[in-house]
DNA sequence: CAGTAATTTCTGTATTTACAGAAATTTTAA
DNA sequence: TTAAAATTTCTGTAAATACAGAAATTACTG
């Protein structure tokens, strides 16, 4: 598959964009040419396109299923796995962080209540245990509105942003 | 400085989680020192507690401060910097989120602004133009709805969040 | 304006991560 | 049930990153 410019530019920054928030860079790519062409694409086609080694495309291609971003499709008359991703960017959203948020931020969490609940945590240490404290409700509080996020629909959580800070002035009527 | 297991537990954890997130670990490690104990600390005591070299720690402090995550401070009567951080759980969180977005978010859409106006997209890709456009609108989205979030006062943000998802139940009403 | 404390920059090494190419395995179709 | 195609796993190398220690610089003190 010959990329023209833009398309190269594109999957080149998200390459670069998913290294500086530790999502190896061929990963990335891998994903942003499925989603650029949407068309289902089987390996081979993916190595030569981004010319890097086929084994390096495999793995890559495994860990992308690993992160619900990617499935397999099938193509009549042709044996080999193609593979595509949805072309709804914010389902891609969601499922980024829904998976990141399982991997990365509820275990940090169950760390947090782990030192908390530690025998190790003197009453000498207030500042500590008031730190810990503050970070696991903050992080708790997230989590709990990230999953209600979530939940909503693609649409909703539009309006919800589009409402943007307004939803200031609805505050005051709502207590709770 | 000798710190207690559950101080140790938060400082590793912290420095692994910094590394899953692109942040390195020294840096997030001494970033979780510094708001653990919540005292201005001087390099040479961070060096000891954290057993890494002094100029790593010295780097690392340079870093920290690009972030505005940490302060100097002087205390009377040594010539040593000490260094700080907010213990405001929730500055912290507004901090990272302003500087990442800054830094990585702002650009992206640049480069994606600058893809759909290049010359070089053709028409005859109707796919790829349709999915930058998309990929746009969702970064732009969650770029202006952050802007405003990040304007509330961390006593307003919670109650947003905790609002929750029954912020649904108002948008009915809210026309817009 | 020495002399020392404090800090930063430089340089090389170690560690980690990414990746290519080869080998092995699995799958598919005749 | 064998040959070819497709895919994965293994192994070693290359690249990137993190880091220690030395050297250089800057800041402070008497």
């Amino acid at each position: 598959m010959k990329l023209n410019p833009v398309a190269q530019q594109f999957i080149l920054h998200w390459g670069e964009m998913g290294s500086k928030w530790g999502v190896n860079r061929t990963v990335s790519q891998i994903h942003a040419l499925l989603y650029l062409t949407g068309d289902p694409i089987p390996a081979d086609e993916i190595t030569e396109t981004l010319g890097v080694a086929r084994s390096n495309v495999s793995n890559s291609l495994k860990e992308l299923q690993n992160w619900n971003l990617i499935h397999v499709v099938h193509i009549m008359g042709d044996r080999r796995d193609h593979f595509a991703t949805s072309g709804d960017v914010w389902e891609l959203f969601r499922t980024v962080v829904r998976e990141r948020k399982e991997r990365e931020f509820d275990p940090t969490i169950g760390v947090l209540q782990d030192c908390l609940t530690s025998k190790d945590l003197k009453k000498e240490d207030a500042v500590v245990q008031q730190r810990i404290k503050d970070t696991l409700a903050l992080m708790v509080s997230l989590s709990t509105w990230g999953d209600q996020m979530l939940k909503l629909e693609p649409a909703t959580l539009m309006k919800v942003m589009k409402l943007g800070a307004k939803i200031q002035s609805l505050l005051s009527s709502n207590k709770g």
